[in-house]
DNA sequence: AATATAATAGAACGTTCATTCCATAATGTA
DNA sequence: TACATTATGGAATGAACGTTCTATTATATT
């Protein structure tokens, strides 16, 4: 029935998730994602709306992507201290790609997007959830284990952890060399130490 | 001498100022700082250069006035730790600003606007060396009275705090109610702990 | 009072933006 | 093969943007 589409839906999210990354919202204008998708004017809005729309599906793969990554990694981690912190290691070169430093798109939109656009709240509020979640399940596991004392408090510790990450992604946007910032999230995981 | 001007250059500054850490560059038009400073356009034209001229200047004045904000905190504060504490609390206070988060002009300048507008590098990269020199300072000084211990390196520790405080700002403005947030300082102060 | 100088008010400019429209092309169905 | 349907290419649209221009107003100096 009628012409069928030239492009997948998927692929092209993940290629305009990628520009807005990289370039924030209002800095990328319909004709970047028009030539960066190779899709054609109409055809984006007929399939996803406008930009704003474009927007709100490109945040919400990308942080889907983002806790299961998150999660499987974590998963296959085995101490807890060690294993957060390959976490922020292998984070900081996810958000560096390249030369010129990416960072997070959650944390990007939440300083760029969410004082204009109350729409993308929820998102970025139920992704924070998410990720202090793992971060609580995995510190519990420890716990368990008895590399974390167990009286420590779990739910503290994740927010420390989720907004000590967000700094990183904003440092990495200013300092995109990495070595200076291990120091420093060796300190941060000192939170993990003691009674 | 010609007609005076109507508006002193200062006053319009701070205001600019406080609408770009509001809305950020990109959502704050000419025709907003023309409404909002009660400056005309031509005479903005005339004192400023233009839009990223007034943003620069705007930035200026905001990182010049938070490092000696800070300064003065700091020197008016007896411990090191609890001083820290001090400095976050009123930190978010005013990165809160009412029911809006505004955050801090200098971290969501880094991430709005340093990928697409490289000027902006030299001032945000002085304002983290200043923050943290403070920082550095300060620790140093509760190493001499004995409350840190000696053995611990505080640039890493300075950077850390740098980083965590991006964290806050980044955080302030998606959860705004900060009674969740103290948990995550009192964690983040830990590092200051021990041997 | 007359003149030079500088600021103001507001219209006007060209550009870029997001969005829409129209003719054309490519498929499934009859 | 003819038709209905959907996607495509590219021009067109109107609004918003940053910026500039012109006429007018207000002050300092002579």
């Amino acid at each position: 029935m009628g012409r069928p589409k030239e492009f997948s839906r998927e692929k092209t999210l993940v290629k305009a998730m990628e520009l807005f990354r990289k370039q924030g919202y209002h800095a990328t204008s319909i004709d970047d994602l028009v030539q960066e998708l190779g899709v054609n004017r109409a055809s984006l809005y007929e399939t996803y709306g406008g930009k704003r729309e474009v927007f709100a599906e490109a945040l919400d793969i990308y942080t889907q992507g983002a806790c299961l990554r998150m999660k499987a990694f974590l998963d296959a981690q085995k101490g807890v201290k060690e294993g957060i912190r390959n976490l922020f290691l292998a984070s900081l070169q996810d958000m560096k790609s390249g030369p010129v430093s990416v960072g997070c798109l959650a944390l990007n939109t939440t300083i760029e997007l969410l004082p204009l656009d109350k729409e993308v709240k929820p998102c970025l509020l139920g992704h924070q959830k998410r990720i202090q979640g793992f971060y609580v399940d995995f510190i519990r596991k420890g716990m368990a284990t008895g590399e974390i004392a167990s009286g420590k408090d779990a739910d503290a510790i994740a927010e420390f952890l989720y907004a000590f990450f967000a700094g990183l992604g904003v440092l990495v946007k200013l300092q995109p060399d990495e070595a200076r910032l291990i120091p420093a999230i060796d300190e941060a995981l000192k939170v993990l130490d003691g009674p």
